[in-house]
DNA sequence: TCTACCCTCGAACACTGTTCGCGTCAAGTA
DNA sequence: TACTTGACGCGAACAGTGTTCGAGGGTAGA
C-alpha cells in the first residue's frame, strides 16, 4: 500500500548516516563538552546536543548520570600505566604511580569531583589501578593491611591534589575573584591586632598554581618516608 | 484615608510574632535540616519551609546558596579548639587538631562536601584554624613554608576522612547497594584468572566503617613520621 | 510477509537556584 | 502626631536540571 519515494527525492537516510548511539560514543560525548566547556556544562541535554539527539535517547545505554559519570573516569582512567614492581626504584614508582593519576585527572578539568563522588570506585580500570597500587605496595614491604591503608591515602591524595589542580588549572576557580577575596583577607587580618595572624599573613606566595606540584610532592615525601620507616619493621 | 481595622478582627500579627528572619537564624534552618534529612534536603525551598516563609525571603539575608554553604562550615567549624602548642606533645597535638576537624564535620553530615567546594577558605574560624595550624607546625621546628605545605596536606586528610566517614555513617551510601556492588566485584574479579586480583580479593574486610578511624590514624602517623624526620634538618 | 522487539525521541513532570516587583511594616524626621 | 523613607517579606515566575512515559519506526528473525 506505501508508495515508493518520487525519484527526485534521494532515497531515505539511513539510520548509520549519523553516527550510531552506544555507550562508548555517549561516554566520548561527555567526554568532549567536559574538556571544552567545564564540569557544569555536562548535562544529559548538552551531551544529547553534541549527538544530535534528545536527552530520553540517553538513557536507553545509560541508566542514569551517576552512571555515565563512572563510565566516563574509568575512560579517563584507562590511560595510567600500572608499573612492574622494582624494589630498587620503589619510592620512584610510588610518587610516578600517583603523579599519572593525576596527570590524567587534570586533563579533563572536573573529572576529579566525579572520582571523589563515586561511593564504591569499583569499575575495570579502578580495579586494575587499585590491584596494581596494593603490589607496588607490598613489594616495598608492608603488610597487606599497611599496604590497603597506604593505598587509600595515596589515593586520596591523588584525588584531593588533581582536584585542586584542575579548578586553577582550568579558570574554574575565578581568578580574580580569588584576588579580591584574598585581598579582603589580608584587609581583615590587617584590621586586627597584628599578632593575630603572624603566620597566614605571610603565606600568601606559597598558594597559587605553581606550587600546586611542590605542595604535592613535599606531602607524598613525607608521607612516603614514614611508610618506608614501617616497613622496616 | 485607610479605615481602622474592625473590631472584631484580632490585630495585625506582629513582625516578631514569628522568630525574625536573620542570617544566623536561616544558617541554624539549614544545619537542622541538613542533620534532618541530609545534604540533598538542604534546598532553600526546604530551608524557607522550616522558617515558615518563601525561598525569596531567604536571599535578603544571604547573596546565594554557595554563601550560605559557606557560612553553614563556618558555623561548625567554630567548634573546633585550637590548642596552645606545647613542644613534648607535638604529634599529639598535631593528630588532635586534625582529629578535631572530622569530629565536627562528621557530626553534620556532608557539611565535609561544603568544604571541598569552598574555593578560596577564607572565612573567619578557618583563619582562626589555619593560623593555629600554621603556629602549631613551626612549633614542631618546621620552617613557615614547611608549615604551610604540611598545613594544607593535613586539612586535605581532615577533609578526605571527614567525607568518607559522614559517607559511612549517615547512610548517604546505601549499605544495600554497597554489598550488591561488592558482590559483583568479587564475582568479576573471580571470573578472570585467579592470578589477575591476588591482593584485592583480600582487602575487602579492611574497608568498612569499623576501619575508618584506622586508616586515618596509619596515614597520619606516616606521615607525622615523615614530618618529625624533615624538621631536624 | 508477518511479527517481535528494541531503539528513538517529543513531550511532560517534578524539582532546582534565583529574580522581579508589589506590598507592608518599622523607624526616623519634621 | 503625621509623613517619608528604606528595608524586608514573599507570591509568582523563569530558566534550567535529571528523568519517565509512550507512541512511532526500523530492523532482524520466522
Amino acid at each position: 500500500m506505501t508508495v515508493p519515494p518520487p525519484p527526485w527525492r534521494s532515497a531515505p537516510r539511513r539510520r548509520a548516516a549519523k553516527p550510531v548511539l552506544s555507550q562508548a560514543s555517549i561516554v566520548r560525548a561527555a567526554l568532549i563538552v567536559l574538556d571544552d566547556e567545564g564540569f557544569d556544562a555536562v548535562t544529559m541535554r548538552r551531551i544529547a546536543q553534541e549527538l544530535e539527539t534528545g536527552p530520553a535517547s540517553l538513557y536507553a545505554h545509560v541508566s542514569n548520570k551517576e552512571e555515565l559519570a563512572e563510565l566516563m573516569l574509568d575512560t579517563v582512567l584507562a590511560d595510567i600505566l600500572v608499573p612492574e614492581p622494582d624494589p630498587a626504584r620503589w619510592d620512584e614508582q610510588v610518587k610516578e604511580l600517583v603523579r599519572d593519576q593525576i596527570r590524567v585527572m587534570a586533563a579533563h578539568r572536573g573529572i576529579a569531583r566525579i572520582a571523589w563522588d563515586v561511593p564504591v570506585p569499583v569499575t575495570p580500570h579502578l580495579l586494575r589501578l587499585g590491584e596494581g597500587t596494593l603490589a607496588l605496595l607490598r613489594a616495598g614491604g608492608l603488610t597487606l593491611k599497611q599496604a590497603t591503608f597506604a593505598g587509600d591515602a595515596l589515593a586520596l591524595y591523588a584525588k584531593a591534589y588533581a582536584y585542586e589542580a584542575s579548578g586553577w588549572t582550568w579558570g574554574e576557580i575565578d581568578q580574580a575573584e580569588v584576588g579580591e577575596r584574598g585581598k579582603q583577607m589580608v584587609a581583615y587580618m590587617q584590621s586586627l591586632p597584628a599578632e593575630a595572624f603572624p603566620n597566614l599573613l605571610h603565606v600568601g606566595e606559597f598558594f597559587s598554581a605553581e606550587t600546586a606540584q611542590e605542595r604535592l610532592e613535599f606531602a607524598l615525601e613525607a608521607f612516603l618516608a614514614g611508610l618506608k620507616a614501617m616497613a622496616k619493621n
